[in-house]
DNA sequence: TCTGGGGTCCTAGGACCC
DNA sequence: TCTGGGGTCCTAGGACCC
């Protein structure tokens, strides 16, 4: 979907059109009602606290502000752009709505996130080439079927929604992600392995999926700065930087290799929630409001357990530290866990762990190994099946 | 007073088992 | 004085993604 929060909030603020926005920060200010349909908007310059911009419109962007730039950043880049608070609810409806229009057309669907999908179009279009062969005057030219059919997904997509998404159409998930990117808002890509020299070399090596920042900055070091030096780069050379695995995958990369199925179905491994406070707190002299807060988060936790019907067979500690450092202390009980006051008491032995003597700026709890079964599972066994014991 | 919140996957080391 | 070769599970940290 194209800038999704944002367009998502243009439906609801039409007179925003062609302004900057940016959506984000936990302070921003719901807009005014003013009494003749319009509103009284908060903007970008008026912005004190911490916060990130969860996105932004074109027009924000063009001014340089992007997802997870701090507000304050974002505030010297456009200080006039309008600011407006998340509201996750209305993206999520969205989102299913989507889902929904996409899926009446191709079922084949892997979720990635609320505004993301992977589609596999393989037996739509064949479906399509049958339908076809009966026809008289149908299109035989199947690039023309393809491109029909996404266009059909789009229109699915608009009509249902009122936004625009951009569709990448490939053999594989690598590359149609990076296709996806082309020409957006409203792009529609479509190519094949025989395009890769032309169309995908030539892109910076840090727009593959899996290059990040880190990984982009030692490319960039061995001289590697589009995905066709990396195609080009000594395969061996790149397993002394990165090791063995991420070589591969690396070099598979980019010569757009990618053999990864679409996942219909996946189980979430765990859960949590975090928070980032106002201002830093000491482990020790704001010890009480640390704990109210490791209780709340800990309530949240168990009604997100509850609502998806997990237990947790461990429960995780996160805290980030005033210098940005993170740390992590888990802890597994005797058996899973699901109450808040449960979390909670494995939540404070895990903090237990972990060293506390910098100001914290973040807290969060986590349901990790997730079960469907709330009493322990001793490895090996499943259920109250007989155990079979063989020995020789 | 730069830098959110929710995830996944990989690696590496230690405990423990046969 | 030396002490194998598997395997699994658990924990911690880090890169990366939406």
């Amino acid at each position: 979907m194209d800038a999704f929060y944002a367009s998502v909030e243009l439906l609801r603020y039409p007179e925003l059109r062609g302004r900057p926005v940016v959506v984000g920060g936990r302070r921003a200010h719901q807009p005014v009602p003013r009494g003749d349909g319009t509103h009284e908007f908060s903007i970008l310059r008026d912005y004190a606290g911490r916060g990130v911009a969860t996105t932004s419109t074109y027009e924000a962007r063009a001014l340089g502000v992007y997802s997870a730039m701090g507000l304050m950043k974002a505030a010297a880049l456009a200080p006039e752009a309008v600011l407006l608070p998340a509201d996750f609810d209305q993206y999520r409806h969205y989102s299913r709505a989507f889902k929904r229009a996409v899926a009446a057309i191709a079922p084949h669907i892997e979720d990635r996130g609320i505004d993301e999908i992977y589609i596999d179009l393989t037996d739509v279009v064949e479906e399509g080439a049958s339908d076809n062969a009966a026809g008289d005057d149908a299109d035989e030219d199947p690039r023309a079927r393809v491109e029909a059919l996404a266009r059909r997904i789009k229109a699915a997509v608009h009509e249902a929604t009122g936004l625009t998404c951009s569709i990448g159409v490939t053999p594989n998930k690598l590359l149609s992600k990076l296709c996806s990117e082309f020409g957006k808002p409203d792009g529609l890509t479509i190519l094949d392995h025989a395009d890769v020299p032309a169309r995908i070399w030539p892109l910076p090596a840090r727009r593959v999926n899996g290059i990040g920042p880190k990984a982009a900055a030692r490319l960039e070091a061995l001289g590697v700065r589009t995905i066709g030096d990396l195609a080009a780069y000594d395969r061996l050379r790149l397993v002394d930087e990165f090791g063995a695995n991420y070589a591969e995958w690396l070099h598979d990369a980019a010569h757009g290799r990618d053999e990864r199925p679409v996942v219909t179905h996946s189980e979430p491994k765990s859960i949590s929630r975090e928070t980032t406070f106002e201002r830093n707190l000491h482990p020790r002299q704001d010890r009480d409001e640390l704990g109210a807060i490791l209780t709340r988060l800990c309530e949240q936790l168990a009604s997100d357990l509850e609502r998806k019907s997990y237990y947790a067979k461990s429960v995780g500690v996160k805290l980030r530290f005033d210098d940005f450092k993170i740390v992590t202390r888990v802890v597994s009980p005797p058996a899973p866990v699901r109450e808040a006051r449960d979390i909670r008491l494995w939540a404070g032995r895990a903090l237990k762990k972990a060293p506390l003597e910098r100001r914290l700026r973040l807290l969060g709890v986590r349901a990790d190994r997730l079960t469907r079964e709330s009493t322990p599972q001793a490895p090996g066994t499943r259920g109250d099946e007989a155990q079979l014991r063989l020995e020789i």
